[in-house]
Order: C-alpha cells, then structure tokens, then sequence
DNA sequence: ATCCATAAGTGCAACAACTCAACTTTTTTA
DNA sequence: TAAAAAAGTTGAGTTGTTGCACTTATGGAT
C-alpha cells in the first residue's frame, strides 16, 4: 500500500483530489469563522453560524476542529521551525537567552507596513481571554523541543533540567508582559535575567 | 448603616444566622464535590448529580461557586499571604529568588505523614488538565502582589519591570517542571537561573 | 410587634459547545 | 468494477452555564 497520505513536513501539496478538497472545506470554515469573528467578536458568534456561514454541519466542523479556539489559529501551525532556528543559526558570539529575546520581539509585532488584517488578528487575539490562553497553552507544547535544541547548542545532555527551566521561561516571557503598559521593557527585562542566570550556570 | 457585612481579613467569624446559613451549604456543596470528585474522578462527576447530593439546585450552586473549577479550590484561597511572607521574612543574607524556591519547595509537597487526604486531592488536579490550568491561572493572579512586595525589599520603583519579570517566572517554576519525572532538579535550576540572573542586574 | 427591602434559594427552560451513532456519498485502490 | 476508506450529513443527547419568574427567610427600621 503506498503511502501517499502524509505531507513531507514543510510541504502544502495535496495530491490526490480527496485531500484538496478537505483542505478547500477546511479553509473555507476558517475563512467564514474568521470573517464573523472580526465582524462581531469572538464571543458573539456560534458554532452553527460558522457551520452555516461555511455551508458545513456543525459535526463535520468539529472534525475539522478539535474546539472553537482552534478556528483561529489555523495557519499559526508551524512556527515552532522559526523558533528552534533562531537559536540554532543565531549569529556567532550571540547567546542563546538573547536570540531568544530577539525573536521573542520580532515574533508579535504587528509591523505598521504589513497587511492590517494581521494587525485585527492580533487584536482579537489579544482581547478575547479564551483565544489568549488557548494561544498560550499552544506556544508552550514546543518547550521540550525548545530544550532539546538548547541542550544541543550549549553542549549539555538532551534532558538537563536547566535547559527545560530555560526553555519553558523564554515561551514565558511574552504572558509574562501581558497586560501591562511597558511591554517592551518587560520582555527586555525578562531575558536579562535569564541571560545573566545562563551566563552564570557553571 | 452598621456594616458587620465584611470579614476582618483572616476573621473567619460568620456572625448572623444567614451568613452562618450561607457558608453551611456552600461547605455542605463543596464537600459533596470534592468526595464525589475523588471517588469517581473529576469528568465522571456532573454539575447536577452534586447539587443533588448536597440537595441544592445547579442554580444555587452556580451561586456559590463561579464555575466547575471552583469546587475543587474552596479552602485554597488565602495562599498570597504565606507567598508575600515568605519573600518578607527570609532570613538575613538569603536572596529574593532564593526564599522563593524554598517556599515553592515547601508549599507543594504531600509529605507522608500529613492526612492522606491531601494528597489525594493533590493527585486529583494534577491528574486532570482542566483542573491543572485553574490551578495555575489562580496562582498566576498573586504576580502583581509579588511583584510590588519584591520591588519593596530591594528597593526598587514599585512597577519595576524586571520586578514584574521575576515574579512571574518564580511562579511559573513549579509549572515548568509539571510531567517531568525530576521535578525537584527542574525547580532547582529554573531559580539557579532566576537567582544568577538577579544578582547580576546592576 | 411589624413591615419591608434584600438576599438566599428554587424550578424550569434555555443556550452553547461538543459528542455519538447510524447512514449517505464520494473517492481511492485492488 | 467491486469494495474499502474517508468525508460529510442528520439528529438526538450530554454537560456546563445562564436567565427569569417566583418563594422563603432574615435583619434592620419603624
């Protein structure tokens, strides 16, 4: 039996007519939500007025999506390759706590020359407290991936304790800066302590 | 108007017959819960099965209690203060972020020789996500407290950001190290690092 | 002693998110 | 071309949670 099932990796292309199709009908649902949500927030509308909008049943939805957050954050699948590269090809002399920090700042800026859409989607994001913590939850699944890369770059085993400590405040240090005026400082505060706290590690 | 309405801080004293009423069949709901919740497990366990068994309406329950999660967490609510105690009144010599590991040591550990039933309750969050996540936001909700208290004792502006930082990550430490099987050693370096990084802020 | 505003509690119906089981249609592959 | 497999539908059910209209008890003021 050939396995043409699986999609290499980084590779988008369906190949037989089936798998395009069920990526067309799972866009299609993700537009639709998106579209409402923007329009009216995300509390005030339902999973069957997506289902509708999509022209979908309400259980096909739900095997598309695991919950109603995961609308949201249909394309935000892969960012965890950006992540472990920017540790792994950061530039020579930089430390690891610091091309965290850079990413860390680079990642959630809605840049004023890219397409506003991303800018709404942020700010939906941000305002709404289930999106948030879905999100959150989300971006720490890829702390024990995180750990091993820095475990790799620093020369230490694969498990060591200290790395999983680094790993898990670096996707911290973001909610770490929630809700408050200073964003910015807060984030470059946070990373002082773990470069300075990484320096000093044996 | 007399107010008798508030609790003194740490006062438990229900004066009137209705609040003396009142904290009964909040106690007589949570107390349902909890058992139900540890004989059969937290999802097995329906909102209106324990407001039948504590012979209350789901109305009344809802009353009480915000949601779900919040059965589970009744007597848990006063832990900011041990927390904001334990940075105050570490002794001499000892750093900020070092008195924080110890009272995170200290604070959840189901030592043997307590009742049992407390770490069959400890069991039951730990093993149930949702439970988990609750756990965690509530004590996520003492970072502003602990960051303004930190500030204090070393003689910073009160909404210093690396304040905030530390305060954040010191109580996010015992969640970096959830399903790992050296939790101990996880803890330990994640305020290595903290304690390192501190002291080499100018 | 009594009256009344208020708060606790009830019952019931509803909603939203999600699940399940049985069934139809389409596509793949053997 | 037949059959296995996957996508989708339908419809009814479960669960947490809320709204509404209503009763009962309590405590303070008259």
């Amino acid at each position: 039996m050939p396995d043409n099932t699986h999609r290499g990796g980084t590779a988008p292309a369906p190949v037989g007519r089936r798998e395009r199709k069920k990526a067309a009908t799972r866009q299609a649902i993700a537009d639709a939500a998106l579209r409402l949500f923007l329009e009216r927030g995300y509390d005030d509308v339902g999973i069957r007025e997506i289902a509708d909008a999509a022209d979908v049943s309400t259980t096909t939805l739900f095997k598309h999506f695991p919950v109603k957050e995961a609308l949201v954050f249909d394309e935000e699948a892969d960012l965890e390759a950006g992540l472990l590269a920017a540790v792994r090809d950061r530039p020579p002399g930089r430390s690891v706590p610091n091309a965290l920090r850079e990413h860390a700042l680079r990642c959630r800026r809605a840049d004023p020359d890219g397409d506003p859409r991303f800018a709404a989607f942020l700010e939906l994001v941000d305002s709404t407290p289930a999106l948030r913590e879905y999100h959150q939850a989300m971006w720490l699944r890829h702390t024990t991936a995180l750990a091993r890369v820095i475990a790799e770059e620093s020369g230490r085993p694969a498990d060591d304790a200290a790395c999983a400590a680094l790993a898990h405040f670096a996707l911290e240090a973001p909610h770490a800066a929630r809700a408050r005026g200073d964003r910015r400082q807060v984030i470059d505060r946070a990373f002082d302590l773990l470069d300075g706290g990484w320096r000093s590690l044996a």
